[in-house]
DNA sequence: AAGCTCTCCTGATGGC
DNA sequence: TGCCATCAGGAGAGCT
């Protein structure tokens, strides 16, 4: 469940159901899922043993779990497809279990299940200036934190020499803005995805701000977006922001402002959507 | 050195 | 029915 409202949605679960308890063991059975654990699948398993998550927290797209007295955190990131559950121990498996971390309180257990296998669980330090791990230190602020600086990122954005959503999905820039929520942000803003983001003033990036958190807030209320039973949160179900989406997925069907067909364009092996009336393509385009 | 392209993986879907 | 191409909520390694 990629973006931040659905991420956001899978650390409230966690909060809920994991925080405050004790890990009795790791199962790991794809090595893929904790490659990003430099010292290896066994390491991992064996720091996890025995220790307690403290909280649940999340900057962007990624989620970290703080481990009682050790300094360090695991931190998830669901990748494409990754999915965090919270599933009674007698569960039956399923396909794609990655990692399963079973507790001391014979409770429910926890489960990273993941198809395409771009998500990842590792450990890293916490140290005790940066407020994150080291391993998501280059994870910039997202929208929605309160030290989000504003002010900055407007800056930041106005002196990139590229399109404003290629900044938007730069996640060193601004975090947890992915395909969908930048169509929608942008068509909100009436903005075309290529824009220059040199030629943006600053009252327009503040409106851009603006309708991210506007389009993320609203998405977090509504459980986050999901097509298929692949976006789910740790009980397994799906939000319904999908029927709120004003721009992404809706190839051909009328803009609800103008009534236009919405466009896709191919953008970075993926797609972008426009209303080709409110988000006119600007006359020199940054790739 | 910032910006861009490609790649990792599995599965669903649609055209021929 | 195959078979192939295309597409999918991401990010980071490795180019220029």
């Amino acid at each position: 469940m990629p973006e931040l409202p659905e991420v956001e949605v899978v650390r409230r679960g966690l909060d809920d159901h994991v925080v405050g308890r004790t890990v009795r063991a790791v199962e790991v059975y794809h090595p893929r899922s904790t490659r990003r654990h430099l010292p290896g699948t066994s390491d991992f398993v064996a720091q996890l043993a025995g220790t307690t998550f403290e909280k649940a927290s999340r900057r962007g797209k990624y989620l970290w779990l703080p481990l009682r007295d050790r300094g360090s955190a695991l931190i998830a990131h669901l990748g494409m497809s990754g999915q965090l559950l919270v599933v009674p121990p007698s569960a039956p498996g399923v396909e794609h279990l990655r990692v399963r971390f079973t507790f001391a309180d014979a409770g429910p257990e926890l489960r990273f299940v993941d198809q395409r296998t771009f998500g990842a669980l590792s450990i890293s330090e916490l140290t005790d200036r940066a407020d994150v791990p080291e391993r998501i230190a280059h994870i910039a602020r997202d929208p929605v934190d309160p030290q989000f600086d504003d002010a900055s990122f407007i800056t930041a954005l106005r002196s990139r020499h590229t399109g404003v959503k290629r900044a938007l999905l730069d996640q060193s820039l601004i975090s947890g803005v992915g395909n969908i929520y930048a169509d929608e942000a942008l068509w909100q803003a009436k903005m075309h995805w290529a824009r220059p983001t040199r030629t943006l003033t600053r009252p327009v990036v503040t409106a851009l701000l603006a309708a991210l958190r506007e389009v993320m807030a609203a998405a977090l209320a509504a459980g986050g977006t999901s097509f298929d039973s692949l976006y789910v949160n740790v009980n397994g179900a799906s939000g319904y922001f999908d029927r709120s989406l004003e721009a992404y997925g809706r190839e051909g069907e009328p803009c609800r402002r103008c009534g236009t067909a919405i466009r896709r364009d191919p953008f970075l092996n993926r797609s972008s959507y426009t209303c080709p009336r409110c988000q006119p393509r600007p006359r020199n385009p940054h790739w």
